[in-house]
DNA sequence: CCCTCTGTTGGATT
DNA sequence: CAATCCAACAGAGG
């Protein structure tokens, strides 16, 4: 499920759990889960990454772990790890290791592990040297949709071509940390259609955008910390105003959801009152 | 039981 | 450039 709230969420979690505390154990229970950088392939796998990983971390102290996009970076004394969640990856605190749990992590005073579970495997980790750290953090991202978000003619300026919106919305390149989900939901809350072209969006449109950006995720970081939605394939109550809804009614104006599938990926939005 | 379809990630290829 | 495929797996539906 990550996308940059979740990533946020893992990032406060990690805190919580290891920050200032000195690393007793790596358990690598997946040895492919670490990469020689952030590859999606298990195939990129680091030959003898679990003993890197460990020689490097065990004894050291871990940082404030720090998030760009959907990326961590944590600092342990002279190294850092990069950490990528992928599709399906989350951290969870336990005793033994979960299902699907590639990599543990465990600190002195602390129960338990902390364990990156990732069923899909799409998530990873990868060493750097911790001089390096923020320089691999932010390699090939732009600014970060929350924490730095653009204004509405630095947005402009950002996503500036002829691609429809909500695809220019997906390149993490000119906007770290914007997925699909939360593209379709901001586009909606700023009442742009995902097919248009951002050269004919006008300084309005973009102002409303770079406003709708980081309120939709702000909305959904404070709404997973205070435990009130879950995500759409676990169960719960779909959160979301147009994804997954097609055929619904628009919240705002009544009319039937829309959707096709732009930039490779299911998009939603209301043919009314998106215009 | 098996097959097909879909997916929140990102990158390569066409 | 935009569409398609791919990675590896779970879960849903027929």
């Amino acid at each position: 499920m990550p996308e940059l709230p979740e990533v946020e969420i893992a990032r406060r979690q990690l805190a919580r759990w290891g920050e200032g505390r000195r690393v007793r154990e790596v358990i690598a229970r997946d040895a492919a889960a670490i990469r020689r950088g952030l590859s999606t392939r298990p195939s990129d796998a680091l030959p003898g990454g679990a003993e890197a990983v460990a020689r490097a971390l065990v004894g050291a102290t871990a940082g404030a772990p720090a998030r760009l996009g959907k990326r961590i970076g944590w600092r342990f004394g002279e190294a850092g790890l990069l950490v990528h969640l992928g599709m399906s990856g989350k951290w969870v605190r336990r005793e033994e290791p979960p299902p699907h749990a590639r990599l543990g992590l465990s600190f002195h005073d602390v129960d338990g592990a902390a364990w990156f579970v990732d069923p899909r495997r799409f998530g990873c980790v990868a060493l750097v040297p911790a001089d390096g750290l923020d320089a691999a953090l932010a390699d090939g991202l732009g600014p970060d949709a929350l924490d730095a978000a653009p204004d509405g003619p630095g947005l402009a300026a950002r996503l500036a071509g002829r691609r429809p919106i909500k695809v220019a919305l997906l390149d993490q390149a000119r906007l770290a940390g914007v997925g699909n989900i939360h593209a379709v939901e901001a586009l909606w809350r700023a009442g742009i259609s995902p097919h248009t072209p951002c050269e004919s969006l006008d300084a309005a449109a973009w102002a409303r955008l770079a406003q709708a950006i980081p309120a939709q995720l702000r909305w959904t970081v404070e709404a997973e910390e205070a435990d009130e939605i879950a995500y759409v394939n676990e169960g719960a109550a779909n959160p979301f105003a147009v994804y997954a809804r097609a055929g619904t009614p628009c919240r705002r104006c009544g009319a039937a959801i829309a959707s096709a599938i732009l930039g490779g990926r299911s998009t939603f939005w209301c043919p009314a009152c998106q215009g």
